[in-house]
DNA sequence: GATGAATGAGGGTTCATTCAT
DNA sequence: GATGAATGAACCCTCATTCAT
């Protein structure tokens, strides 16, 4: 009885290829504009659909913004995780893969709108800064722990290492994405460089006993 | 017709007291709602004062926001050159200084409101973003790069310090007012002891020359 | 292209049924929503069909109301008539009868909603107004003032009789039809009682040549 | 602090004549396009304002209305009342006076159309419908029931008299406006003459002892 | 015939900005 | 200078109507 699209259980695969190019002409909408200034009327345009259609898939703008925060996160969840089982790598190896991974996907893409758009618009949509601490940080910071974990043990580095916060190997990526974010055409940065330099001093200093 | 206090080159003692409550009132609003969330109404009450008097002093509210901006970089600017120049301290001494001042800067007050509203709206506003990327954060990179030549200069650091890009030694502080800005609330972060962490590995690797 | 059952002069028994569910289903969402309200929508999941399936059986949103006054106003017509026609009556009772009929059929069910909906939109629809007045209302008039003059005729009612306003004998009625409507819940009229009052009161009225 | 006026306890002079321009104008467009159909724009062009002004003085559409529905029922509630207590008429003058009062009352003018959009959209918004009943039908039942009862007292009317449904009274009245809503182009119906008939038989009846 | 996704005009409401007091 | 009522453009969302399947 003319439910919408977005109210059923399931959504056909026209009907999903629909639902996505939504998201994907919301994520850049909202990115160009945020939350607040991004017009339904430019989604649906971006979309090459009415606008009107916009509101059979999703409820209302909230919604829609939700369905891209949960869209973006989704294939971001498990490419970390897998890295962090990586058996026959060293710790180091391991670091460096996971900060090299954290770097690549928050430097650009999709996942660097998102982090954007976390950062301006969370504090006002709490569940889904939730759901993004939840789905994307805390594994993140989870799978780092472990590497420094398992270094420690392994001798690899010195006493110390399990406590320390993850954020230390975390800082650089992150700060390699906001800067993308804000002054790429102003002071251009080469994130692989950065990393270069940040793995470098940061693994020799976890190697340290002095 | 008078000239409106926005328009004159100098304003009264209790002009500029007024100026100063608008801005103020304004960060906090800009800062509870973003920029286009924020209703001038909103900035008057906070700011005691009727929705016309704001733009006595501010034309509109892309004015309003710039001055929110400038005002909240001027007392910041000096601070950080400071750090850079005391002359009696080493390099490692330096640098922690340097960061520890950075991660306490922008992990709270003006400061954090202000790097938070620079990533959510700095790419609307070039102008705004050039100002603080020339005002705050050039000065604060070349403080520290200048602190990683003088250590590899004097010895305390292994060849190649001067090179490295001075974003690692931001990274921490940045991912700690991140951190704080969003996941505060879920995942309390001492940011004291993230910037320890941080100073003791970094500053070891930087000194290790194996 | 087969025409639509609309377009057809005569429609199948499975049509002819689909059509009166249809019908059923928008008095009840028009006496709900009022016409602007009502969404065609809710017609149609009320009448579990979908909602192009509308537009097979009415042009548009307003041929739908036309259908709904048409068809409930089509039974109402004989009966009001045949009550005018009994012959073995003296006119106390023939008004009796019709007085209650009219009582009857204002007070409750889909007369009672054609009452309001007219009301409240027979403004607006001109054509209707006048189906509704020529159909519904000049014949119960023609029958009650027929019923005036016989007993004033036959000496039963005092002389004069037959100049008297039928829509006195028809005020109590629609009165209790539009106090029904209204205020049923929060102050319940008993309408045979009503018009037990009206009728004694009344009926003595037109006897009584003091 | 900028707030509506219509957030104030008390406005202006040149406010309240504002207030009661827009109010004159929402109730000829909700009597000409209903409470849905009435459009904010039309109300607003009617009282010579903008739109957005009617915002100020009413919180939405629906307050709008419901200002409507009090500011006629206001002048209403008393001129009822008072026909009531003229102590020096007998009890037929009285009933007289107040079914005449209803008939001029509800056949013309504000309370005509507030009449129309209770029994239109009274259903949809239960507490107008509660105010309406309360502040005007509720008093004016109470009136004739009053003189019912006196006329009983008195000898005027026969035993009984007390218990008739003051509606008896009032369905020509109602009857009459209904009318004059519905069909006064179509058949032009005499309300004065129409409550001459209504009163001289249903007080002929109230007299009668047969 | 029946369906329901798609359309887009329309309307309620908000709010930056203006200006008479 | 300060005020806040007034303005009207803008935008979210609804829903009558269409039409491809």
């Amino acid at each position: 009885m003319t439910a919408r699209p977005a109210e059923r259980d399931t959504l056909s695969r026209s009907q999903q290829r629909r639902r996505d190019d939504i998201v994907e002409a919301a994520l850049k909408i909202f990115d160009r504009d945020g939350f607040e200034g991004a017009r339904i009327d430019d989604v649906a345009a971006e979309a090459g659909i009415a606008k009107g259609t916009v509101y059979l898939y999703f409820e209302n703008k909230e919604a829609l913004f939700e369905g891209v925060v949960r869209d973006v996160v989704k294939p971001a969840v498990d490419a970390v995780e897998r890295t962090a089982e990586n058996e026959h790598m060293s710790a180091s190896e391991r670091l460096e893969a996971q900060v090299t991974l954290i770097g690549e996907r928050l430097g650009k893409g999709s996942m660097k709108i998102l982090l954007r758009l976390m950062i301006a618009e969370g504090p006002r949509h709490d569940n889904l800064r939730d759901f993004y601490f939840r789905e994307v940080v805390e594994p993140g910071m989870a799978a780092i722990r472990k590497s420094l974990a398992d270094g420690e043990a392994s001798g690899e580095f010195r006493p110390g290492t399990a406590d320390i916060h993850p954020q230390v190997l975390a800082g650089a990526p992150m700060m390699g994405a906001i800067w993308r974010i804000l002054f790429q055409e102003l002071a251009p940065l080469d994130i692989d460089s950065l990393l270069d330099d940040h793995l470098r001093t940061v693994l020799a200093g976890l190697r340290d006993r002095s």
